[in-house]
DNA sequence: CGATAAACGAGACGGTACGTCGCGTCTTCTG
DNA sequence: CAGAAGACGCGACGTACCGTCTCGTTTATCG
């Protein structure tokens, strides 16, 4: 019956819970993030800059770490959760394949999303759980996938197998990282020469 | 005047500062920072550690930063430092040279080194000075001894001049800061997969 | 118009609110008061005690200050209300008389109406409407019973009018709230003494 | 010696609480007690007309509570401590040594202190200990005054042992309580009217 | 050798952010 | 509409750490 059928998927009761808040909160922390640090990052600056109470964002993240946390997630999944499996770009060869992928990282959010996971790297010994996450949520779904496409590639037998394929995954993503840390900025070529200079040649050199 | 004379040369009056407790601090403030991570690292703690009041601490180091970033600083220094300019190994072999690199930095030690660096880098926004400095302390003569081997390569005719050779060098030592945040151990085997499958093949390969 | 006429008397559309529940949350506010005190009683607290939501309470009482206001008042009405006027004992002496309207007071309700008047004291500063109800609510009744007992005395020519009649109508009530803060039972016995010790001498005295 | 004698009395290692300050605060905690009544009165409000930090009061003390409960023990203490023991007038007759303790009770400051215990009273349930404290802190001394002069009169003769001495050392200040409830002035003629309409009845009364 | 000036230990102090809790209001759903 | 459940704005609470300051004690150097 309708009735019982929606009794399962029945809300709490009580007023709802404003999700769409939770977005405008997860923006602000990444505004404050972005423009402070995470150390000069206040919840009350987050929350004056979301237009809402502190309160309000406490009842949604129990601490500054798990917000942030979150707030670098959905700014991955944002741009790149869609791009999943089947519809990765398919030009035939690796090296096209890549640099069609750029693109989307190639932008000033790219810098943002860098800094919030330097940000949260100093927690990964207060919280190890954060750890991971915090690499996770900011570079993950890059890393993601690059393997895919090399996986691919792989299968295909652009290349034979290289010993550690994981840690190619990781190399453009960390390479940016060291850039960003440096206050350098993360252009389209130095990304295009680390794909011709040292991704295919290591791919290559396997063989 | 008496008083200006040997003014220069002679110490200041009073009792002197004991030097041999910067070390004492310095020890004090790595296992601090490795034992519970940058963030929940505190004076209080590292100057009880060390047997000494917060304020002989603050004596030496303006602030929390500062003091991480010479305790890396010092730790860099302390395996790495003499070994400059002329004395590095000269194998004939740029694999050769790298691996007997490695060695020093293929410890427990390593580790600490690195959480340091991550730990100080949530710092960037607010010092831009110590950005680098973090950066530097840490992973900075690893770098540099990368750079002077590779350099050394290509001077001999090993390879031809690839077109981003700062890049290469700092290849290794972020690769392993990558793993330190997955809290995954660096071992001598990722060192040498490294150099044998990334390094050398992204060399050649530039012909 | 159907609608308008019978208006003025046509109750409100809608469900009706149901006041029998207003009484349960009184006994339900007089509770917690009397277990944890005023400032550790929570509105939600007494909604729980009264098994139902805090929005239930404050639809009938816009703060706490006047819910336990109520509670208090509702506390004096239940056992003295009715009493008042033509039906008070009439002994014949004043002494009797009094001495016959000390039973309803001698109980542990007693405590609890004295307990909730302190605590309502404390908010004469913030809302001075209420610094006289909370006496007025608590011991007000007991007052204007000892008030008109001792006129009455007075009218009969048993005493010579007093100079300050008012305050030696207080008189009873004040000594047992010392009592009641100092944790002291507040006993038949201590009642007569006072009526046989303060209150017939100063009478007496007056003359 | 010297030496041991001052190591049993030697003052902490480390800088000094200024107990001066300890002064300032509880001034300021008055005053803002007096303006805004407990539930109004703020740490931070106390903080700041005393001129210094949040943290420099909860150094001092660990709750609101408890700063209140000092404050108003302070000032007892301040106007009525040193009148102790022997150096209580002693004119020959009580009511006139009663008058004569009148006047340093006679005043503003009454107001603030009876508003004081008031403001404390709403504690006496959350902590037991508050509870007789409170009284003690703001009516306390007065209390013993009077059960002093009255033994006095008793123990020279003037009246015969009453049988509750201590309610009648209660009752003038705990009739001052009711009228600052009723925001009614504490004038010396009520005072006066007291002892002469009832003290003194009571304690003949008794014959 | 005694004066003196700085190091040192201990901890107070001014700040500032944290995360919690309660009030009284508002919203949403169910009866 | 009443009532339940609970989100929300507000603001105080008490805690923790930072970096500075104060003050009594200790120790090296200078006169």
């Amino acid at each position: 019956m309708a009735t019982e059928a929606g009794a399962a998927t029945r809300r709490r009761a009580g007023r709802q819970r404003d999700h769409s808040r939770d977005a405008v909160i997860l923006e602000a922390t990444l505004a404050v993030l972005a423009e402070h640090g995470y150390d000069r990052m206040t919840i009350d600056l987050v929350a004056a800059r979301a237009g809402m109470a502190r309160a309000t964002v406490y009842r949604r993240w129990p601490t500054k770490a798990e917000l942030v946390l979150d707030a670098v997630g959905r700014l991955s999944s944002t741009d790149v959760g869609e791009i999943d499996a089947a519809q990765l770009p398919d030009t035939g060869t690796l090296r096209e394949d890549m640099i069609a992928m750029i693109r989307p990282f190639d932008d000033e959010q790219q810098q943002i999303r860098i800094q919030a996971v330097i940000g949260l790297l100093v927690l990964a010994r207060t919280d190890d759980r954060l750890a991971q996450a915090a690499l996770g949520a900011g570079i993950g779904p890059w890393i993601d996938i690059n393997r895919a496409l090399m996986q691919r590639a792989v299968d295909r037998g652009e290349f034979a197998p290289p010993a550690d394929l994981e840690t190619l995954a990781e190399l453009i993503p960390m390479m940016c990282v060291s850039r960003a840390v440096q206050q350098l900025p993360i252009t389209y070529e130095f990304s295009v020469a680390l794909i011709d200079g040292v991704i295919i040649p290591a791919l290559r050199g396997t063989t």
